[in-house]
DNA sequence: CTGAAAGCGCTAACAG
DNA sequence: CTGTTAGCGCTTTCAG
């Protein structure tokens, strides 16, 4: 056990010049044994790895991309909205355990929906010379992130499709999903829907605008005098919304919220009102214990992790050389029905 | 918009020797420009910043670290139970913040609970000569970090403390949160208390249920013939153990759970016996939507945010040559009723 | 204010 | 099977 205070100068760190003097070997063959290259008599590898032992050596792996061949650092960038967010957490797993498979380690950033340290952000992975960029990005144009596509950085997007550049993709079924809310809503028989969404700078909240009003208009019911509120980046609007629609003139008789936390906002502006058991609810996007609420909360769920591990495959087998057509692949959501949303118009 | 086929052999990547020779100037200048460094004259350094972006040129952080004196690579290693979980998350978070206003990059990695893969994780950070590693550990000891530390690599353990090794670490007051929850329970008249817990290799598992008995024995209360079940590593297990104590011979009137998931599979566990509303239950580590439960879950809450944040300030101080001897940061929680921690003995 | 030379720690290409 | 030489892209040192 080391002492209660900091070791003064730090030791020297040893390098392959170190281990191969006390090894007695030269430098190159200290090389071939770190990396498990052939053509070493086992009794060498031996004593290059006692060496490496007494003088407890690391390989310097940035010093070795530098003259390597193929350049690969083993690094991969992710961007996610919020490493602090469900969603991107579990991609960011998905992900994770794909690129330990490959000895890939990965750099994480949160872009917190801030276009402007979208482009900053990148270019610090770029400066690391990562491999690949997992990106989901919220400024209007990737554009500039095409010398890096040409210069051999692979790039898949995630939760996003790229503005201005062209790209792989890997995305949940935003319309789709939120069709299948709705439809579900108007099969119990309602017509007066309200729709509660995010941002509308964000591409997944106006793909799910867009399935909300697509399945409207399918069915015939006009959507032009039905609440449509957008731009709840919180619970706390989210809440404040809701009740407003839900205390205004002619409310709805059911409630799309188009995201995790407009969705916890709706659950407590519903209760606030004592209307949680008498108008009906769908949230897109799961969330944990949502079995758990009085009604339980029916929703569009999401797979991330199935997310994570395609843009993963996706990312890696660019690096690898795949020159095929870029592919957006699409994710299907899963209606989860928990009680909230299949309340009947009149409350039963 | 570039081709929707990736370009097939990637264009060459500028360095600075391009740079250098479209602007017309010697490779050093490039590199006085390119990290801010003075005595550069106004018009040259508009020729290379010129230069730059005809060409897209990106410094190569890797290679000039190489021949820097300091050697600093601007890189943290985060290793954490998993990116997936919520407060790993805002660990992460509140790390990340801290790092982007040095510059600094992270490097995050899950562990899984799994002791054998620490330090092959470990060592993948080491081998990208991370400038410090903040770590949450399950390994019986870290001495083989004992060299790492000794070449200058800073470190700070988080939500553990190191074994077997000296070094900075900050924590939740595990012990003294578990004794609130315990003294609460007590207060309201309790004497019967069941207490579930996580894996008992994971250190906070064991601190939780020495802070809960503790309390017990401070209060004179014996805990030989209280259920005390450990081990409890996700919800389904939890759930079958609640349920098992609740419908044996002498039940308990409240349950301290000592994790997130042990408190879920605890309150499905009340539901299906009916007795969410007779028998208390005090959770460790707060959750989403636990005051949207009935009744809504009373917590002992951490603060992971704040444990980033230290553990962050704190390897920065180490990076900035901080020679101060090791702290241990204790970061105290906080009881927050919601109810189900209220109900008295007799199930009021 | 500017640039040439040396070399960071390692791997590629070769020669033995 | 092993070692030597060159040089990856950059920063240091030092001379202009």
């Amino acid at each position: 056990m080391s002492a209660q205070t900091p070791s003064s100068p730090p030791r020297p760190r040893p390098t392959m010049r170190h281990v191969a003097a006390l090894a007695g070997v030269g430098i190159k063959t200290v090389s071939r044994v770190m990396n498990g290259e052939p053509n070493v008599s086992e009794a060498t590898i031996k004593r290059v790895r006692d060496a490496v032992d007494r003088l407890d050596y690391e390989l310097d792996v940035n010093a070795g991309n530098l003259k390597r061949a193929n350049g690969r650092t083993l690094t991969l960038g992710l961007l996610v909205s919020s490493v602090a967010n469900p969603f991107a957490g579990a991609v960011h797993r998905a992900i994770e355990q794909a690129a330990a498979e490959r000895h890939t380690a990965v750099l994480a950033a949160s872009l917190d929906d801030d276009a402007d340290r979208e482009e900053a952000i990148i270019s610090a992975f770029l400066r690391r010379r990562v491999d690949g960029l997992i990106l989901t990005t919220v400024s209007t144009s990737q554009s500039y992130l095409g010398s890096a596509q040409e210069r051999g950085t692979s790039m898949v997007f995630v939760d996003r499709q790229p503005i201005g550049l062209a790209a792989d993709s890997v995305i949940s079924d935003n319309r789709n999903g939120a069709a299948t809310a709705t439809a579900h809503l108007l099969a119990r028989g309602h017509r007066r829907i309200a729709y509660f969404g995010d941002r509308t700078l964000i591409q997944t909240a106006n793909e799910r605008r867009s399935g909300f009003l697509d399945e409207l208009r399918r069915a015939g019911v006009s959507a032009l005098d039905l609440p449509v509120v957008d731009d709840l980046s919180d619970e706390e609007l989210a809440l404040e919304a809701v009740a407003r629609v839900l205390a205004g003139p002619n409310p709805p008789t059911a409630i799309f919220s188009s995201q995790n936390l407009v969705t916890i906002g709706a659950v407590k502006a519903l209760r606030q009102s004592g209307l949680q058991h008498r108008v009906a609810l769908v949230g897109f996007d799961d969330f944990p214990v949502a079995d758990l609420l009085d009604p339980g909360i029916t929703v569009i769920a999401q797979s991330p992790s199935a997310i994570g591990r395609l843009a993963a495959d996706r990312i890696f087998a660019r690096i690898d050389g795949d020159r095929s057509p870029f592919v957006n692949e699409v994710v299907p959501t899963t209606l989860i029905e928990r009680g909230s949303g299949e309340i009947a118009p009149d409350g039963k």
